[in-house]
DNA sequence: TATTGTTATACTCTATAACTATA
DNA sequence: TATAGTTATAGAGTATAACAATA
């Protein structure tokens, strides 16, 4: 057995992530909605429509996963499915009006909690916060995508 | 389509979140692990050996997923299940060499990123930093346990 | 020949409910 | 009567592979 110790800015970094996590998957009870299929109404939201292989993409996630997950938001009356205009072989997928309005709802809810968060630090440490956490997500997008190549070319060279 | 606008420190957060899941994510491969049963080593790496109810408690899923996770990390050779002294209901779950092994070099790999990732933040703002994200993971815990209060006094009402 | 989306299949994580053995 | 763990069942998210239609 291990002494617990004390937490880390990273441990704490971890455990907001976990606790927004948390609060996102109890936040949809009744609606049909979860995290995965909120993500993709995000994505259209900024994206605007697009194929789902577009969206497979942007979600870095299988075409298989995005049939379902459009299947379900489809049925949920979230988003619609139409011809693409010169490919036959795609589908655009759209927000609905309820989709949109669902968004705009989650938008403000995204901008109180943003601000009540933020309330609780104290002003003078603001700014160094902001830089901080810029800084730590830029090194950590670097390690992931040098770990990303360093796995890409070792499958190279055993092919 | 919305405007994409400029990232907020929640939005930074959100994503260091995300980054950590897919760093976590894809780190186990061919090692039979999985982000879940990897938290559920570290309970035990840091509770020491315990009951699957206590597992289920400190991991807050339900009994039956200790049932599934355990089983998995059985098999791979990380934990092993003993009778309770006393209780002949009940089962221990402890940690193997292996186990033991493994997590001693996951939490050496878990200082060196914390380290590398602190490294980049100026040192200055380092203090500013922590105490930011300590006020921010305070004011959300409060703000989660508010909610679940909510939700379980309506749910009362309702009964 | 390559790409888009679907069907087929499988694995992981999660939950509730029913059941067994014990307390 | 209550608790610990399991079996039964189900749904969500994810993946790869095979296939049809189209480019």
């Amino acid at each position: 057995m291990t002494r617990m110790p004390p937490p880390t800015v990273l441990d704490r970094l971890l455990e907001i992530g976990e606790l927004f996590q948390h609060d996102m998957a109890t936040a949809f009870d009744g609606t049909g909605l979860t995290p995965a299929r909120v993500r993709v109404l995000w994505v259209i939201r900024h994206g605007g429509p697009m194929t789902q292989q577009a969206l497979a993409t942007a979600l870095g996630v299988s075409a298989r996963n995005v049939t379902g997950l459009v299947d379900a938001l489809e049925q949920g009356g979230h988003v619609a499915r139409s011809p693409h205009p010169t490919d036959r072989r795609a589908t655009i997928v759209s927000l609905t009006g309820a989709g949109e309005q669902r968004m705009t709802q989650m938008q403000s809810e995204h901008a109180d909690l943003t601000a009540d968060l933020l309330d609780a630090v104290e002003p003078a440490d603001r700014a160094a916060l902001a830089r901080g956490v810029d800084a730590i997500a830029e090194r950590l997008r670097a390690l992931i995508a040098a770990d990303a190549e360093r796995r890409t070319s070792s499958a190279e060279r055993s092919a």
